[in-house]
DNA sequence: TTGAAATGAGACACAGATGTATCACCCAGT
DNA sequence: ACTGGGTGATACATCTGTGTCTCATTTCAA
């Protein structure tokens, strides 16, 4: 039977997230298979954090696609992204923390078109009023991925509810731990 | 000249929250001190990582004792946190990816004390009516560390001012991105 | 100046992970 | 039944990081 690439990643995925270190062969286990199958596939861990990479951007980029985040209310599309990121999640909270590994070597330049897609949706909800303006985009989208991965964590950890992961990150994005009387 | 021990923890800090994977040889080097002398101070990799741990508990109960997080509104309180906090900042930032490898084995019980210390301050807060309820304190908590964690990798990579470190975390984390008329 | 303590550099063996090759097996298509 | 591709298991060499040791040098105090 042929190996699932998509399924060998995001199982490997589930795994690095919670354990960084693992190893290629706790990896391989993770995912039904041998260890010489996983290194058919994926040349040596390298490769392997790289496929987990174009993976995650893709579905980010996805997850910016069907959330239409150029389009309504700035808060509601924020809304709309957090919920179409869940699936994403525990993979962006690997490689967030992971991507430092690459300091110098070229980044794969996909995190710079997500970054650029995510300040330019909170720079269009300042404009419009809707974002306050003294949170820099930059640090909004910093933000964002720190709660996404918070939030990945949470629930991996069985602290958060999986039900509550898009609420509880859109809210407290958007809206603050601060009672207010919009709402 | 003897090592100041505490100067090479908040050094292997720093760089670790960047590489989590750092080699011995790397902290040492980055410490200014060879690899032997690391190893003359902390036993081995696991030691280091269980002194920063310690370390890094330290300083979090310190700021809680500093910020006085029993007294005046919770919101004043958090806002006095955050700042009282940025000192551990990268440790914390470290130690919150890092503790997953600890999986099964004893926890280090400052970590249970941290969190309850926190979560009472959210709880208190929804008491006085000045949180919202709909977050739960045990979110709040999470959420802390890693808009925490996230400022100061984001500092560190220049994305962030450090002068913002404060504000920015402080503001999100009580008021949101979205424009309120309380502000 | 002298001497003890600490450090840095290097050597060494060891453990663990990695990358590669080999072989037997299973299973699907012929 | 046959055959070939893909897989699992295993073995092996290699590499990297680790932990320990030694020794020359430096530093600080007496």
């Amino acid at each position: 039977m042929s190996v699932d690439r998509t399924q060998v990643l995001r199982t490997a995925a589930a795994l690095l997230s919670r354990k960084a270190t693992a190893t290629m062969d706790e990896v391989a286990r993770a995912a039904g298979i041998g260890r010489a199958t996983l290194h058919r596939h994926f040349a040596g861990r390298d490769a392997l954090v790289r496929a987990l990479e174009q993976m995650c951007i893709e579905e980010a980029e996805a997850a910016l696609d069907t959330a239409r985040i150029e389009e309504g209310p700035a808060d509601e599309a924020v809304r709309r992204l957090v919920a179409a990121s869940e699936p994403a999640a525990p993979l962006l909270a690997f490689l967030v923390t992971e991507n430092q590994l690459f300091e110098g070597e070229g980044q794969n330049e996909g995190w710079a078109r997500l970054d650029a897609r995510l300040v330019a949706l909170f720079r269009r909800g300042q404009e419009e009023g809707t974002f306050r303006i003294d949170l820099s985009p930059a640090w909004l989208c910093e933000a964002f991925y720190g709660l996404i991965g918070s939030g990945a964590w949470a629930v991996a950890d069985g602290r958060v509810a999986a039900n509550d992961f898009s609420y509880m990150i859109a809210e407290l994005l958007l809206g603050g731990a601060r009672r207010s009387v919009e709402k």
